[in-house]
DNA sequence: ACAAACTGACTGACCGGACGGTATTTATAA
DNA sequence: TTATAAATACCGTCCGGTCAGTCAGTTTGT
């Protein structure tokens, strides 16, 4: 049940061509040169382009999951927000300096939208999970569009917040996700 | 000084093409055929692809900012917060139900993220405003970031909110950008 | 033990189509 | 006539995908 790891070699190496070179020049040849194997060997792997970007969507997401899922544990349980501030922290622990995530949204909008369905469902669950929260809908929203807002920002270079205005902006939204907290 | 109007045709056939198509079936043929005219008249227009994408982006920005100053016009003076709520106003009012605004931004990632420089100058000047706005630097940020969340969501059909959610998201936001009201 | 048969991983040449851009030609208006 | 506006034909390139074949290793038959 192990996989193989050149697979995953061929997805870092895909994240790579696109945050270095723009999604706009992710092609397979490009992919194997930066793996430092022939373009056969990617279309080995990855019977098409679009079932490489998918891959790498679905990598994304369960990196995601997991950091959320790792930052949940550490919420002290019984108070409401709860998953909602873990979700924050994990965005927080995933987004660092050196790399921004999401070269396969990228890579599924430039190429076929329609890979975005995997994301679509994806949501569809994190929003439930979100609303079933215990916080007041308004707050809810305003957090999840603003940390959705830093995401994309961050994604495509558009003056993201860094440093220690980041932080600040962070704690303040962990503080709304705080019932009782004050503004 | 009156552009030929055939520009902003085509301008709008490409739009509707990045709409209904998706960004990588922006062609000059098919921004050809939706406007009724041969591929060298789009040529004749714009000399490059680049170009019409650019010009995409320009009108594209210059409608949010002209929205921005109507909405400004109609905000009481003196008021702290009063360039940031109009400019919420103004992003309330451009993205209805019909259309996704920004078709020029996403055709500028796929193709060219160079082209993006043209909104990194707006952006520095944007910033510039809303934070003389005299709101504090937190607020403002969620706030800003939550709406460009919205935007973005709109934009690649990722669960934007819509109808009384949404006008009661935006609600917030707007109390958000008023000192003193109660959240 | 040892070779034959087979398998999986990978290569590199190639094809067909799409697309951006150019060059040339034709229609229209002043 | 001349300038503008547009159509048509065409070129070169790039890229996704196919395909035949190589080669190391592993299994199998004896």
């Amino acid at each position: 049940m192990r996989k193989p790891e050149k697979l995953d070699e061929l997805l870092i190496a895909a994240h790579n061509v696109v945050m270095r070179d723009g999604v706009a020049r992710l092609t397979l040849e490009l992919v194997a040169r930066e793996a430092g194997v022939s373009k056969g060997a990617v279309l080995y792997y990855f019977p098409t382009k679009n079932a490489l970007i998918g891959e790498m969507l679905k990598t994304h997401l369960e990196r995601n999951r997991q950091q959320w899922m790792a930052c949940l544990a550490e919420e002290p349980e019984g108070v409401p927000g709860r998953v909602t501030r873990a979700w924050i922290r994990s965005v927080r622990a995933l987004s660092g300096v050196k790399a921004h995530e999401g070269a396969g949204m990228l890579a599924a909008i430039a190429n076929d939208p329609a890979l975005l369905s995997i994301i679509h469902e994806r949501i569809a669950v994190w929003k439930k999970e979100l609303e079933d929260d215990g916080l007041p809908p308004e707050r809810l929203q305003v957090i999840r569009y603003a940390m959705d807002g830093i995401k994309f920002c961050e994604l495509m270079g558009m003056d993201a917040p860094c440093g220690a205005s980041r932080d600040q902006l962070i704690d303040y939204l962990l503080k709304m996700a705080t019932p009782g907290a004050s503004l």
